[in-house]
DNA sequence: ACGATATGTGTACGCCATCCACAAGCACGA
DNA sequence: TCGTGCTTGTGGATGGCGTACACATATCGT
């Protein structure tokens, strides 16, 4: 009775549909409450309902499923971003929309640090691959990537005339670091005991400065006068 | 005679002397090659020569000797700081001197990054404690803290009028977040792949930004006659 | 000289990643 | 239709890790 067929329950659980995806699910769930050391093969695998091993035919080490769970929470926080992006009212002065968008940038990053730090932490950890030195990079750039949604931002400023192309680059790497800093400080750094209303006051604070150092005499002077 | 009298070179090794300031080395020198995750209780005490749960002694988890790792680390980039700091030819001019401070506080908060990713990473590394929600923030402040010294560049530039003092905690935190953002990227974000060469050029442009987001247009405008 | 205290040892438990051999389901061709 | 072989999950084992508990040994104050 039990060689032949064998039991429906156990025939209905062994082929799992697809535990490639449950588990990158409960490694987000992880990552969430725990940042990436929470996430563990076999915590996994036991939400899953399934054996430890058997995560080892979808991730070729608990590395592999980090990676993967790293990559999805880089694209929540590209999510939170646009959600914030979103929000705006289109106008038709091409100078404060490109000023909008980039303050849209900055709170969605921010928000999404102070809202889910668990996610947030994970996506900027380090493999264990590269924990050493450094390693030839990988292809990478999936699409939705939070610092293309900032660029984004900037080729405002340029179309605005607010940016000269020339300062481009240096203005991107500026926004970056301003922006990923401070939500960093505010995660873990000395500003972690700030309260959330006056972390977003410091942001507004911050971009401003980013904007004044971002924008060109010139640019400057054309958006004054026109303010005026 | 092995009852009454122990042989010294048992007795010699049972009492190690400074076991906790051994156990700090070894677990700075872990951190130093593989960052945070690599500093562990066991291979701690083996190369201090001692078994794994000695270190009990002297810590009170892994975490907690993580932590005093932690604060090395912190207190290394100070002196990398210091270092750069250090190397400045003093000078009369107050405006010159307090630029000058402030790209030395950047370089020397960046090289310690690129030449010690290790400890970098451990120093800004999560305790364990914190990794789900807020938790009270400890005492902390020891001497020599990087953003103190951040914050006496800052100080310069207040003395020498580029910046009024009530723009002063906004700039504060532009500059930790710029610099400290720059150095995240640099070590484990996009601009991984840079060479060094132009890693610290971007540093120069980034700083450059920061000066104009700092400087008040009178200020600037101080600079700027007195240059010609 | 002796007892309290500090420090290191031994043993053990449970969690973890990972390796190997095996079994169960499925897909497709003879 | 019945294999035959590939994919996916299971079972069992190994070694590393943090940590708890009981024990041994050195040191120090009285």
């Amino acid at each position: 009775m039990s060689k032949t067929t064998a039991p429906a329950a156990q025939r209905s659980t062994y082929r799992h549909g697809d535990l490639q995806r449950a588990l990158l699910d409960a490694g987000i769930d992880l990552a969430r409450g725990g940042g990436p050391a929470a996430v563990t093969l076999r915590e996994a695998t036991r939400r899953a309902g399934v054996v430890p091993n058997a995560a080892y035919r979808h991730y070729a080490s608990r590395d592999a499923l980090l990676q993967a769970v790293r990559r999805a929470a880089l694209a929540a926080l590209a999510v939170a971003i646009e959600d914030q992006l979103a929000r705006l009212r289109t106008t038709a002065d091409a100078a404060a929309s490109a000023r909008a968008s980039l303050r849209a940038v900055g709170s969605g990053y921010l928000k999404f640090a102070r809202t889910e730090p668990g996610l947030f932490r994970t996506a900027f950890s380090v493999p264990d691959a590269l924990q050493g030195a450094a390693v030839a990079e990988k292809a990478g750039a999936s699409g939705l990537n939070p610092f293309q949604l900032l660029g984004a931002a900037l080729d405002r400023f340029v179309d605005a005339g607010l940016l000269p192309p020339q300062r481009r680059l240096g203005a991107e790497y500026l926004a970056w670091s301003a922006v990923h800093g401070l939500a960093m400080l505010i995660i873990d750094g000395p500003l972690r005991a700030m309260s959330p209303s006056q972390q977003t006051l410091v942001l507004q604070r911050l971009l401003d400065m980013v904007e004044q150092g971002l924008v060109t005499p010139e640019g400057a002077a054309a958006v004054t006068a026109g303010r005026k």
